[in-house]
DNA sequence: ACCTCATAGTGAGGTAACCTCAGCATCATG
DNA sequence: CATGATGCTGAGGTTACCTCACTATGAGGT
């Protein structure tokens, strides 16, 4: 990764072909990360139900449009997910105090410790995948990426 | 449940609870690349028919069963991608001359430009992803990323 | 030469995770 | 209190995978 044309349309330094580019560095790292998080699963969930209890973990008795949200799924397919979550007795769902029209999830106590369990496989998935770097260079790898403008929350 | 501790030493700084944590920054980044690649193809081509339009156009006539492997499909489902690449003549079958029993896949003529139409918006939609950090922090970043160990090519 | 076993691709058929649309109950507003 | 919007779910469809069985071919031992 060397030379760097200044002029005009090329934005990115000239590198060797057989060297990934920063976008492939980007993707593979996240793929990498992705696959140590799965194969770290253990207790037979998807990687998507262990996202969507933590999002019903985090949130607190949660709305299933709320639910549909985080996970960018339609309304119509939360109510699956839920469903299957509730049938493995990890969540229950209860009506909405507020609004009669909806319901609510919120965790039992076992999906409350499965949750932990993932937490903390992931924590130490991530600790161990970020483990070959020094605090100083994750701390500056850290400021690269949130300087990355996600254009969407 | 252990904690961030492991043989007695910290493996990652401590953070305040609503700053996102490094692999959170990662994942983030990477997701709206991938969003931003996504939004940006154009010609009705699922990212996923790109990716193998992409691996059979840098392999040149490939088998089916190597394109398996790059998309991490089953061999069948390899078939099922190139028969509907070929049904929108972006691709095309040939015997391989060196075993009767295999089909390699290459690009045809409007495959190559629809692959040099991706080719370019990934390009971009990069670039201009990367676009609000300088050339150093670019290296710094590649060169980070790079120590990651990705723990399978 | 032959027999055996492995390999490349595909037809048939199944599954899981989405989707849209319609319907019901409830909320919010003129 | 009438009307339209909203929250969830039943019904049914789509898609991208999968496994299993099959055919044709290759490769190696005897």
């Amino acid at each position: 990764m060397r030379s760097i044309y200044k002029s005009g349309r090329m934005l990115l330094p000239m590198r060797d072909a057989d060297e990934p580019s920063l976008d492939e560095l980007l993707m593979g790292a996240a793929r990498a990360l992705r696959r140590r998080w799965a194969t770290g699963l253990g207790s037979d969930l998807s990687p998507h139900d262990a996202r969507a209890l933590r999002v019903i973990g985090h949130h607190g008795p949660t709305r299933l449009g709320v639910v549909a949200e985080h996970l960018r799924i339609a309304p119509r397919s939360a109510t699956d997910v839920v469903d299957r979550l509730e049938s493995r007795g990890l969540v229950h769902r209860s009506p909405d105090p507020d609004d009669r029209r909806a319901m609510t999830v919120a965790l039992t106590a076992v999906g409350e410790s499965v949750l932990a369990e993932v937490d903390e496989a992931r924590r130490e998935g991530a600790a161990d995948f970020f483990g070959s770097l020094s605090d100083r260079e994750r701390t500056s790898l850290a400021a690269l990426l949130a300087r990355l403008d996600p254009r969407e929350p």
